[in-house]
DNA sequence: AATCGAATGACAACATAATGCCAAAATAAA
DNA sequence: TTTATTTTGGCATTATGTTGTCATTCGATT
């Protein structure tokens, strides 16, 4: 049966929605006794995936949120001492977020409950499909931006 | 060169929650001029795409979300007429929320500015990735209720 | 029919996020 | 350099969503 690209793709990003939530709920589970929110671990991945450091509007673009509610999340958790404020070389008023030693420790306490999750999720699916998946999301993530 | 499943997914997990955020960015300037918000387009999509209607937790399953949420959202919605609580056969006290006139008005001018969108969005995307990453991210959804 | 567990509605408290606004700084363009 | 545009920080307001709790209803089991 043939289904319209329209329809197929307004399926895809309910179904997108959707997962969002799910993979939120499930990673909140995941993080509950490392004493991190969903709003916490999202900033604390993104990050650790950084290279450079990341600046908090710079966040807020990776996490496709605005920079005012990655600021409100910084700021509590620099005062909890998990995040640090570095100055930014390339940037006088915008700082650069990282990780603290207490900080890096909770890292590595969310990707010893992450990476075994992420090990039995995909334990069915084949790489090239995640592959696949994630070219096309990338794909849309570029048209958007 | 060679990624690992585990990065891999976890790369894709990240990008899901980037492209949600966008998403919704899309949608809300989409219907800016329909007075919609992401929270409401949500819960007008997903009541359009169910044949049978659904109830208030039905609509939080679709959504990914709590009911509570969605409670919240079709009250005030109910208030603006542009949903109606209708009784549920099956169901004493979970009501069956439907599209008013208003609110099927409303669908109307929402799919005037969807469909064009996913048609534009999709002209360089074979139907064949859409079904690939859909099926991938129903597969994922059903691991995670 | 009686009972038990799950689903639902209602409400409150809280967490998270968006929006709007303005000033300062940085960047790009002239 | 000067000007214009964009980015950023900060703040307040509002919107959205989660969590917790309790009573009611439903559905399944016995």
């Amino acid at each position: 049966m043939h289904t319209s690209k329209r329809v197929l793709f307004l399926d895809l990003v309910l179904s997108i929605l959707r997962l969002n939530g799910l993979l939120i709920a499930e990673g909140d589970a995941m993080t509950e006794k490392l004493d991190l929110t969903h709003a916490r671990w999202k900033v604390i991945g993104a990050i650790a995936l950084s290279t450079n450091g990341l600046t908090v509007p710079g966040i807020a673009r990776v996490l496709g949120q605005s920079r005012q509610a990655v600021q409100r999340i910084t700021d509590v958790m620099v005062e909890d001492e998990i995040l640090e404020y570095r100055a930014n070389p390339k940037h006088k008023r915008s700082v650069l977020v990282t990780l603290s030693e207490e900080g890096k420790e909770v890292y590595i306490n969310l990707r010893d409950v992450q990476d075994p999750w992420a090990i039995n999720v995909t334990e069915d699916i084949p790489a090239e499909e995640l592959e696949t998946a994630l070219r096309l999301v990338r794909r849309l993530i570029k048209k958007f931006n």
